[in-house]
RNA sequence: GCCCGCUUGAUGGAAUCGGUAGACAUAACGGACUUAAAAUCCGUAGCCCUUUGGGCGUGGGGGUUCGAGUCCCCCAGCGGGCACCA
């Protein structure tokens, strides 16, 4: 770096107090027209692909877009500053529920809401000050982008990865369309209020499962992700070994399948039970009214998983009986269960009630006996078996196979080889790996998505859209006046000829889920342009993987889990050549805030509400507030805060500077009044470290070792030592530690004293040192700061600073002394003090000795440069 | 119901590898400056006890260790996800 003197004329032309809004657009303006952040791909230099999940464009940037385009604004201007080739876009996750909803709500088109929201919202991005590359920008519902998937999803049909089958939907009765999870609120549709059945719909699926192996044992490469996403991802595909066993069935010919993890307790077996979809069920249902009533009752609850789980477990008896695989003349009853999914394993279950607490509960409501076939060993056998018996808890855990013929004295895991082995020698079963991991089910009956591009033809069956007929457009000229989807009800736009024999055809009228669109927008951005492909080689073999991805942890397994598949069918389609899309990946907290409720029990935004030492009242009409515990912020709840306005009243440094301070950026971040008010302060007070500095800098010359001493020489110290401390912390994330550790500098700065030999020097390079360190996080003040220092290229063209090893030199250290465990002292000791030497220091210390008394140390425990404890 | 987290002063948090708990802030209190207020600057402060000294203290209970906020077991409270919200 230059250095420049800058004569105190260029200091008292700052002004008194910090002109953000002028300066803000001022360095906005210079960024943009220099085109500051836009990427081009340049193998000679090292890239570093900067990505925060993508928003979708409701209408208004909210506190946790700030959170999350701050963080990732901070990594990208670092890695910047340090030499990478930085790619940092943005674009739009435009396609979506809302669209549609707003359209049924206010008669706006969803193509018209979504583009004008997608302008309103970039407007407000921009004066936070983002170093975004917006040239790259992307909006998934314009067909530019969604051809590309459309090839895709093709690509995927010729290699085997996408196929169509029947799976179960949320059916709105009264709407007549098929509700989302979130719709269904206590079973009941949430504008129909109608009670929502199940109801079987064929869809197209994407083979997820094929890849469950690699995207199971990849994880362990994803070492720059956070633990608990990778655990969650883990017990998402839930890998689990076991057995597929058959049953005759009395009477009949064909057998029942089940899968179990337990085939060792097979000699405990008190019952068989299936899916309510599973054929057999069907077969009965046609002339058991009783069952349709069981089966439409149990539909009832809806698709999801939560709600099948916490409801009342029930199972309805069949007239079949299922013969034991090891013991023909044992028949056990067979029967229809609300919780055996048809989706997991075979659709049909075994239960062992003494092994499985599920098990356990429903054989005692229905009166089928629990038999022990596992004992913890070493435990009197007879006595578990009749405690458990009687009891109501199973027993799941580790022992010794008993009353299980020969299995018995097995421990379980032998137990179930031998079960294995047995079943595969009789040809009942064999061994089986079994994914929790569902296929990908990609078909919405909707409008605002990416139409699927097949034709449905009465003789040729479901036909893909030829290459040249690509993109299948959304249609726009549709109405949502009547319940459904417009696509189905369109005049022209579905009728087609097959491609394959000319005749009338119809279009398929899904569209994708939006899970689709977000699965390759990160690969899109390595160019984005492309209208021959999705995207150049080339360009994603340069860009990829995005080294740091950030976003919220509620896309800790469904994005994340599908992005990661998605990559590999590409990869497996020949399109890219990396398996993981995601090399770092860091999961941001929630912006929450206080919540308000007036007297009438109505929610109130914190505008309204004024703060008083003795509570809070209404502004409006001066009554008390009830103060409810902070919460994410949320319209629902009006504890929300507008990002405009406090741009506007602080500056965009002063939110951002708010946004990384205090709260660790995984964790939940609680915005105060305070919390903003004090990142004000010190934007302003690090203007006047500059403006109205302690120490008279301007003719500090170079700042050289020894040339230094009091005050001065602790502010060089703590410069180069923040620049260490400071650069870890923001390669790791840390930015609430970085803050503080600027904060401590700027403290050290204030307390300078000019007297001191190279005072002067000191104080310009903590302070210049200071301005670099925090300019990816408060990047226009600290623009503005450095240019008025006599700089003639701005930060942004600017290199990261690096610490002076000597100045990171220590050489005595301070101990503490504690007497059995206790801290009792202090001492101070050279660095590398022989533990002989800090022994007897510290037996010397008198608090050492009054704490020890008339004892004698029977140990003394040393560790270098930490502690010496001793044991009395 | 199942899976995954989190819990430290009045408040947000720090302590990165098991080694001085409370860095840095916010709020509060005291002082300086001011006619006054704001702003700014300086100072005080975990809790308890009678101190100069001592005891207690990281959601609760137990354990491992010379030493535990950190590791292990149990419990509680709060939050995220559960496959069609994004």
């Amino acid at each position: 770096m230059k250095k420049r003197k800058a004569g105190i004329a260029i200091m008292t032309r700052m002004d008194e107090r910090y002109n953000f809004r002028e300066s803000e657009r001022k360095w906005q303006t210079y960024w943009a027209k220099e085109n500051a952040f836009v990427a081009e791909s340049n193998p000679d230099k090292p890239k570093c692909y900067v990505l925060e999940m993508f928003p979708y464009p409701s209408g208004r940037i909210h506190m946790g877009h700030v959170r999350n385009y701050t963080l990732g604004d901070v990594i990208a201007r670092f890695r910047r500053a340090q030499g990478f080739n930085v790619l940092h876009p943005m674009g739009w996750d435009a396609f979506g529920l809302p669209a549609e909803n707003a359209a049924i709500q206010n008669g706006v088109h969803p193509a018209k809401w979504t583009r004008e929201n997608i302008q309103t919202m970039k407007a407000q991005f921009d004066p936070l000050g983002l170093s975004i590359d917006w040239s790259r920008e992307i909006a998934t519902c314009e067909p530019d982008y969604y051809r590309h998937e459309q090839k895709m999803f093709l690509d995927f049909l010729k290699a085997g990865l996408a196929y169509r089958k029947t799976s179960m939907v949320n059916w709105d009765p009264v709407e007549h369309t098929v509700l989302a999870n979130e719709q269904v609120i206590d079973g009941k549709g949430w504008r129909s209020g109608a009670p929502v059945e199940r109801r079987e719909l064929a869809q197209w699926f994407l083979k997820i499962t094929a890849y469950a192996d690699d995207l199971l044992a990849a994880l362990d490469t994803l070492t720059d992700w956070p633990d608990r996403v990778r655990i969650m991802q883990h017990n998402w595909i839930g890998r689990s070994e076991g057995a597929r066993v058959s049953f005759d069935l009395v009477g009949r010919d064909d057998k029942l399948e089940v899968f179990t993890t337990r085939p060792d307790t097979l000699f405990g077996a008190a019952f068989c039970a299936i899916s309510m979809n599973h054929p057999l069920a069907k077969e009965l249902a046609e002339n058991d009214p009783a069952l349709r009533d069981f089966i439409t009752s149990c539909n009832a609850v809806g698709t999801s998983e939560a709600a099948i789980e916490t409801a009342e477990k029930m199972g309805y008896l069949t007239p079949f009986k299922a013969h034991h695989p090891f013991d023909s003349a044992w028949e056990l009853p067979v029967y229809i269960a609300n919780f055996v999914l048809m989706e997991y394993g075979t659709g049909a279950i075994f239960g062992c009630p003494a092994h499985d607490q599920r098990d356990m509960d429903f054989a005692r409501k229905y009166g089928l006996p629990v038999t022990a076939v596992v004992a913890p060993k070493d435990s009197d056998v007879s006595a578990f078996a009749t405690a458990l018996a009687a009891g109501t808890e199973a027993f799941t855990g580790d022992g010794v196979a008993i009353h299980s013929d020969f299995m018995n004295g097995l421990a379980v895991t032998e137990a179930k080889r031998a079960a294995i082995a047995r079943l595969e020698a009789e040809h009942r079963g064999t061994g089986t790996v079994q994914f929790r991991l569902r296929d990908w089910g990609v078909s919405r009956q909707r409008y605002w998505g990416c139409p699927i591009p097949i034709i449905h033809c009465p003789h040729c069956g479901a036909v893909p859209v030829p290459d040249d007929q690509l993109p299948v457009t959304l249609p726009e000229d549709v109405g949502f006046d009547l319940p459904g989807n417009p696509l189905e009800r369109h005049p022209t736009w579905k009728h087609v000829a097959c491609p394959q024999c000319g005749k009338p055809a119809v279009r398929e009228t899904d569209t994708f889920d939006t899970f689709f669109e977000s699965s390759w927008y990160f690969a899109r951005f390595c160019d984005p342009k492309n209208t021959a492909t999705a995207f150049d080689r080339a360009a994603v073999d340069y860009w990829l993987p995005v080294d740091q991805y950030i976003g919220g942890i509620e896309h800790a397994v469904l994005h994340l889990l599908y992005s990661r598949f998605f990559t590999r069918a590409m990869e497996t389609c020949g399109y890219l050549s990396v398996k993981e899309p995601f090399k770092g990946l860091f999961t941001q907290g929630m912006v929450c805030h206080e919540t308000y409720r007036a007297q009438s029990g109505a929610w109130l935004y914190p505008a309204e509400v004024e703060k008083r030492t003795d509570g809070a009242i209404e502004i409006a009409n001066a009554q008390p507030v009830t103060l409810g515990r902070s919460e994410k912020m949320s319209k629902s709840k009006k504890n929300t805060v507008d990002p405009g306005h406090i741009i506007e009243t602080y500056g965009a440094d002063a939110a951002r500077l708010f946004m990384l301070s205090d709260s660790p950026p995984d964790r939940d971040l609680e915005w105060t009044d305070s919390g903003i008010d004090g990142a004000w302060r010190y934007i302003q007070r690090l203007w006047r470290l500059a403006a109205q500095p302690a120490v008279p800098f301007a003719d500090g010359g170079e700042a050289t070792e020894g040339a230094f001493e009091g005050s001065a020489k602790d502010t060089m110290t703590l410069a180069h030592r923040t620049i260490s401390a400071v650069t870890d912390d923001l390669a790791k994330l840390r930015f609430n530690t970085a803050v503080a550790k600027l904060r401590e500098l700027s403290n050290q700065l204030a307390v300078t004293k000019s007297q001191d030999k190279g005072a002067a020097a000191g104080y310009r390079f903590g302070l210049e040192t200071l301005v670099r360190l925090i300019a990816p996080m408060t990047p226009h003040i600290a623009e503005e700061i450095w240019m008025a220092l006599g700089h003639t290229t701005p930060l942004v063209a600017s290199s990261w600073p690096e610490a002076d090893p000597a100045w990171l030199v220590v050489d005595t250290v301070t101990l503490a002394v504690q007497v059995n465990g206790k801290l009792r002292g202090t001492l101070e000791a050279a660095v590398g003090a022989e533990a002989k030497a800090l022994e007897a220091m510290a037996l010397a210390l008198p608090a050492v000795q009054s704490a020890l008394g008339e004892r004698t140390p029977k140990k003394i425990i040393v560790v270098p440069n930490k502690i010496v404890n001793i044991v009395g």
